[in-house]
RNA sequence: CGGAGCGUAGCGCAGUUUGGUAGCGCACCUGCCUUGGGAGCAGGGGGUCGCAGGUUCAAGUCUUGCCGCUCCGACCA
């Protein structure tokens, strides 16, 4: 593609309102610009960015056995109803009614429409596995959209749903589409990790993100030093291996802690280490509230006390709630009397000599022993994991890191298929309900993703089977004839090694071809120029490394073609 | 939802305190010149100052309401 012929409006300046970096190298390489808060337009190179994503993506879900189809954005509110979705979904789905006054969504994902089309379609076990997928444009009304393409309302996404007679076949399907997920993001060049996920009321490990490390990411992900564990810091799981400790001896009496709303103060004030201290957390669990005990230096894993109290909803309490179960106040609420469901953490089986709140304000009680002094209803893992505790299947200790999401494999079961009444006949001629799967992957965030992965100060670095264009080819001498026959030249050459190039032929000067080239991010550069000609060679920049090469005019071809190896290679290609 | 900020040319911003001719840089157009890291000179086009109302001889500036956008926070007892 000849630059003069394209349309890339680059920009020297970000707009104000991209806080990111990915969203601000995709509106200063032209290829996205905001339609309004969290919807954006795909410039022509935008496109091609997509392009190369949903390429890889469809010939490895080709690969895999999937089947392309195409659903449709606008979904009727009877299949929401019948999911139970419609009133669940929450304000997230976006409703509308048409002139009809019918009620109607944006589709925030396709499960609905999906189970509704197969129901009607697979009759028995012998049509069965089935895997369909399609790429398509979602809408969630997200809270607070942000971070460019990141978390956008409108987004582009992969979705694929296979639906198997039985569980050993619907593992299969997860497995397979596991596996051509692994593919998919070692083919685009990312640094990428699997991690287990929280798979709520379906249990096992039966759900897995795919998570592109960068610094900038959302996500927590907790990673074994020796690699064979890794999870989302909403799943990882807490161990508690010491021993449990004996009943203790010593009464436990109440000391007053004046203007003690935190842990902290209490630290300072008794002179106590915060691990000594533990704190009593209130949680509304869809109207039932609960206690959960966890050490003053630990979080709670909301995720894990939701899963285990099986509540749909989880909040913490409010003071007025507060009031009604405890006489402390925040600050001061204990496990010691406290007539809730009281669920505490792991490692709290190994003391006996605890400092928690009195239920009174301004005070606490010391050497408290829940076995002797409080109910708890269960010992549990219920606390957020720390960088360096160890790992839960004996890789070492855990490593905090930070990832993106790009992809999610999720075993649903029946949820759907029971809901929406989606059945088949065996082959004894019995019933059943089809057991389902689901995987996502969102297109445009692997394209933002991959910038937070790969830039620097000049601009993006895309690895090269995301790069819109694999090669920015800049003739610098567009007035000299030999200098325009030989860019020529080189980029039929490119071209027909099957590089897409981006053959700079403006009229414009040096730096601004310099500098645009850095900003677009392709992974090679070639320079045509009057001072490397008179040398007879072609200067090469590996933008991943910024390094610079020369490559001799003589068997430029080959060369060229161990040299383009060596910069494939760099990326793990 | 709560809190903060912003809205002036395509982009980045000044001007609002103290009401009085609509500005700067980049980008764009014309010409000259220039060609190895976002050149230079000269000339030029482009604005309902977010929208609506109010105060005033006069409003980008004061005032009221609305709309939009951005950021922060989502409560660890």
């Amino acid at each position: 593609m000849r630059f003069s012929q394209y349309y890339i409006p680059t920009l020297k300046e970000a707009p104000a309102d991209a806080e990111v970096v990915s969203h601000k190298l995709l509106v200063r390489a032209g290829m996205i610009r905001k339609l309004t808060s969290g919807i954006y337009t795909y410039l022509p190179l935008g496109v091609r960015a997509l392009e190369r994503v949903s390429r890889i993506v469809r010939e490895e879900m080709n690969k895999a056995g999937a089947l392309e189809i195409f659903m449709p954005t606008v979904q009727p509110s009877d299949l929401w109803e019948e999911s139970g979705r419609w009133q669940k979904y929450g304000k997230e789905l976006l409703r509308f009614k048409d002139r009809n006054d019918r009620d109607y969504c944006l589709g925030p994902t396709h499960e609905e429409v999906v189970t509704s089309l197969l129901r009607g379609e697979i009759r028995s076990y012998r049509q069965m596995p089935i895997n369909v997928y399609q790429i398509q444009t979602k809408f969630r009304d997200e809270i607070r959209p942000r971070f460019g393409l990141m978390r956008g309302r409108e987004f582009i996404m992969k979705d694929a749903y296979s639906f198997d007679r039985d569980n050993a076949g619907a593992d299969k399907s997860y497995e397979i589409m596991y596996r051509a997920y692994e593919n998919i993001f070692r083919r685009m060049g990312l640094k990428f990790r699997a991690v287990e996920a929280d798979s709520g009321a379906i249990g096992g490990n039966f759900s897995h993100e795919f998570m592109v490390l960068a610094d900038t990411g959302e996500d927590v992900i907790a990673v074994a030093t020796d690699g064979t564990y890794a999870a989302n810091l909403e799943r990882a799981e807490a161990t508690y291996s010491g021993p449990e400790a004996p009943l203790s001896e010593t009464a436990y009496e109440e000391v007053s802690t004046p203007d003690c709303p935190t842990v902290e103060a209490v630290c300072k004030l008794l002179n106590v280490p915060a691990a000594q201290i533990v704190k009593t957390m209130l949680y509304n669990a869809d109207g039932e509230i609960v206690a959960a005990l966890v050490r003053g230096d630990r979080e709670v894993n909301e995720i894990k006390l939701k899963n285990l109290v099986g509540a749909v909803e989880l909040n913490l309490v409010t003071a007025e709630e507060i009031a009604g179960v405890s006489a402390g106040n925040i600050g001061s609420i204990g496990p010691v009397g406290l007539n809730v469901r009281i669920f505490a953490d792991l490692e709290l089986l190994g003391g006996n000599d605890w400092i928690v709140g009195a239920n009174k304000p301004d005070a606490h009680l010391i050497h408290v022993d829940f076995k002797r002094d409080a109910k708890i209803e269960a010992y549990k893992d219920l606390r957020q994991v720390q960088e360096g505790d160890p790992c839960p299947r004996g890789g070492g200790k855990l490593t905090l890191t930070r990832g993106i999401e790009v992809g999610h494999v999720f075993k649903l079961g029946l949820k759907y298929s029971e809901a929406m009444n989606a059945k088949f006949l065996d082959e004894n001629g019995k019933e059943q309900f089809m057991v389902m799967g689901s995987y996502g992957i969102g297109i445009s965030r692997v394209v933002a993703a991959a910038i937070e992965q790969n830039h620097d100060e000049f601009g993006i670095k895309f690895p090269p089977p995301l790069a819109p264009f694999q090669v920015s080819l800049l003739n610098l001498d567009i007035r000299s004839e030999k200098a325009v026959a030989k860019a020529d030249e080189i980029y039929e050459f490119l071209e027909s090694e099957g590089l897409e190039t981006l053959y700079d032929d403006r009229d414009e000067r040096p730096g601004v071809k310099f500098k645009d080239a850095d900003l677009l991010g392709s992974p090679i550069q070639l320079v045509v120029g009057g001072k490397g000609l008179d040398r007879g060679i072609i200067e090469a920049k590996d933008r991943r490394t910024n390094e610079k090469f020369e490559l001799s005019l003589e068997n430029f071809k080959e060369n060229f073609k161990k040299w383009q190896a060596d910069v494939w290679a760099g990326w793990g290609l």
